[in-house]
RNA sequence: GGGCCAGUAGUCUAGCCUGGAUAAGGCACCUGCUUGCGGAGUAGGGAAUCGCAGGUUCAAGUCCUGCCUGGCCCGCCA
């Protein structure tokens, strides 16, 4: 990339200063408020301090010392601001220059040294995806992206959770029924189905259990999967005296409250499952544990194909609605696998003899906070505050989730030989991905802990509606991708596309107001996530940006009936005599200049909703223009030859960000 | 009790990392522009003690301290 205008003025005004000064003084330009000020600008507050010289002074020596260039129209004085106008037609000259220098704009080898895991996504495989985690699946994709385009080695791997216990109850349903009830719906909403179903029979018979421990008899009328009003008051009664008799309560009360939602929204799942687990299995619970145990051990080959069976399913939807967002994943890591590996026991066997576990009752703690004295990590991330243990194993002796994380991240690097990883995984887990980091300190591992970043963002909720996996309520991509695809369709029936044109049409917008409506997002903010304003075009959203291309495209389309050759004014851009007339010419030009740069920020900070929100001011500014600007029907030859590339310039960025942002290009909408 | 995050017009959001001039957009509301290069646009208007209180600074929405409100997490889910 070549140097850019500003940074080229900074320099020479830095060195009229050390001809005087005979030193470096920090000298930094930011935009004015308005460009009737100027067009870049130099606060000489702070050096006027460190120099014992008014502003005035200092600006007044740079005004008279500066020398003529060819990009700068003017120079003055403001308050204690320099401020400078540019050649408007110079600047767009070294801007065109520079757009076609490259296939791509924007695009660039600044960051080719870095090979960067990007882990995003990693659903549990017990139900489609959601509004709430495919925000880590548009992050992530955003963050991977942005690194390619700016020339880093990239690798999007998909973590499946196969192995947690609530995945058993599932299973073992599904081998019940899988020969008697095909799914009616998408593979993965129809297993969100069952997991609900099978995760309530699983709570009842959990609670009965510890009922019957406390003395309640079971009185072979009702079923141990299957609760009643009755019931629950006279486990009240026998609970009243109780410390947790409130928590489980309310317990009670909600898991009614499912199991009479369930059954009246999927009657006949419900009813299937529900007779085929009361006929077939004695005790989910313990089935559940023996299911849990056989599938960490992977020796039983039955369970594990049973269990590999159902996952592999439910992942094919998960991909089937990611590719609708132009979603793509390279690799999968089974967390199965690493149970499999024999490493767990090592690594527990290696955190005990250090002296970095501890047993309770009969789990097993990570000892956070002593890890992180004893090693460099509370230095090294400045933490004051203690921090608390973090079981890890179960005292059903299960190994947690954290466990086989551990081991995973021994060995996820090597697998891209990666510098850099993200794990884009949701804020609730800053606990879990913090004692992961401390497990690498504490088994000698810095090195490796240090290269991994928990990339965490906040949930998202419906506007009117709850999220709840455990009881079927979410609002899922696919649900809202066929609401908005209902908009598209009634506004372009009345427009003449062939059927297939409309398909196409209908479905690249529908993706992107998904898509962008989430990623324009501050990650660390919660989204209600909002149909109406995601798929509508005169909104901040991806159907208005896609608007915004076609009308600049279109000119262009246009521009032969006119007689306008295209092609011969863009390759002859360096030998025509520009000329800028108006505000909103100039500000788009400035906002086009600014790409490249605002990629790199972007990416400094990690922050790929700033490369939406740029690209609709960018969109904006160009509307303004198109209203203030007629390009084809301009009089004067300079001025129509700098509107077209004026509007080519548009379209290459935009053509860069649709790309860095995965939003499909419409030429017609 | 501890930790992380958020708090900006009626409403939704940007700006905070790296302090700079009159805090910027969308929606909604009011007034214009339409035989156009696609009005899915645009010009103008009203609407904000930037959660509160201190502090640092020539200068604070932005940095520091304390507090308030809300969300999430903190021993057997992931």
């Amino acid at each position: 990339m070549s140097s850019r205008v500003y940074d080229d003025i900074k320099d020479a005004i830095t060195k009229v200063l050390k001809s005087k000064y005979k030193r470096e003084l920090d000298l930094n330009w930011t935009f004015p408020r308005s460009s009737e000020l100027g067009d870049i600008s130099f606060p000489l507050f702070k050096m006027s301090k460190e120099l014992k010289e008014s502003p005035q002074e200092i600006g007044n020596f740079i005004l008279e010392n500066l020398p003529k260039t060819d990009i700068i129209e003017k120079s003055a004085l403001h308050g204690g601001f320099l401020n400078i106008f540019l050649k408007k037609s110079e600047f767009f000259s070294k801007l065109l220059n520079n757009i076609q220098e490259q296939e791509k704009y924007g695009a660039s080898r600044v960051r080719s040294n870095e090979r960067i895991i990007v882990e995003h996504t990693s659903s549990n495989p017990t139900g489609p995806l959601h509004v709430g985690n495919v925000r880590s699946s548009i992050i992530g994709d955003v963050i991977g992206r942005l690194y390619k385009f700016l020339g880093a080695e990239v690798n999007i791997r998909y973590y499946v959770n196969d192995l947690g216990r609530q995945i058993a109850p599932l299973v073992i349903g599904y081998q019940l029924v899988k020969d008697e009830i095909t799914p009616d719906t998408k593979i993965d909403l129809w297993v969100g189905k069952l997991y609900a179903i099978m995760n309530t029979l699983f709570e009842i018979n959990q609670i009965k259990n510890l009922m019957e421990s406390k003395g309640n008899k079971a009185d072979g009328k009702s079923s141990k999967y299957e609760l009643t009003e009755v019931e629950i008051a006279e486990y009240e009664s026998i609970l009243e005296n109780e410390d947790a008799e409130n928590k489980i309560s309310s317990q009670l009360n909600k898991l009614l409250r499912v199991q009479s939602s369930l059954k009246n929204r999927i009657p006949k799942l419900y009813t299937v499952l529900y007779e085929a687990t009361n006929e077939n299995i004695a005790d989910l619970n313990s089935q559940t544990t023996l299911y849990v145990k056989k599938f960490q051990e992977g020796k039983d080959k039955e369970i594990v194909s049973q269990f590999r069976e159902l996952t592999e399913k439910v992942l094919a939807g998960h991909i089937e609605t990611l590719k609708m967002l132009n979603i793509f994943i390279e690799d999968y890591d089974w967390e199965s696998t690493y149970a499999w590996s024999g490493e767990v026991p090592q690594v527990l066997d290696e955190l005990s003899k250090k002296g970095y576990l501890r047993h309770d009752d009969k789990a097993r703690l990570l000892l956070c906070d002593k890890i992180a004295r004893e090693t460099s990590y509370k230095t090294k991330y400045d933490i004051k505050h203690e921090l608390s243990d973090l079981i890890i194993v179960n005292s059903e002796g299960i190994t947690l989730y954290v466990c086989r994380d551990i081991v995973y991240h021994l060995h996820k690097l090597d697998k891209f030989d990666a510098t850099y990883c993200y794990n884009v995984i949701s804020k609730q887990q800053q606990l879990a991905q913090q004692g992961v980091k401390l497990a690498l300190y504490a088994l000698g591992k810095p090195e490796i802990a240090d290269k991994i970043e928990h990339y965490d963002y906040e949930y998202v909720s419906l506007v009117g509606r709850k999220m709840a996996g455990r009881e079927f309520e979410y609002v899922t991509p696919d649900e809202i991708y066929e609401l908005t695809q209902k908009e598209i369709y009634e506004i372009l029936k009345n427009r003449e596309y062939q059927q297939e044109q409309m398909d196409e049409i209908a479905q690249k917008v529908s993706s992107s107001s998904v898509k962008y409506h989430i990623l324009k997002m501050d990650p660390q903010k919660t989204i209600k996530f909002d149909v109406k304003k995601a798929a509508d075009p005169n909104e901040n959203s991806g159907p208005f940006l896609q608007y915004s291309f076609a009308r600049a495209l279109n000119i262009l389309l246009k521009a032969p009936d006119k007689g306008i050759d295209v092609k011969e004014i863009i390759d002859n851009a360096n030998s025509i005599d520009l000329k800028i007339e108006s505000e909103a010419e100039w500000n788009l030009i400035k906002m086009i200049e600014d790409l490249p740069h605002v990629l790199i920020k972007s990416l400094k900070t990690v922050k790929p909703d700033s490369v939406a929100n740029f690209t609709y001011s960018l969109a904006a500014a160009f509307h303004k223009f198109y209203d203030a600007c007629p390009v084809l029907i301009a009089k004067e030859a300079a001025v129509l030859q700098t509107r077209i590339l004026i509007v080519y310039s548009t379209i290459k960025c935009l053509e860069s960000l649709f790309e860095v942002m995965g939003i499909d290009i419409l030429e017609k909408m």
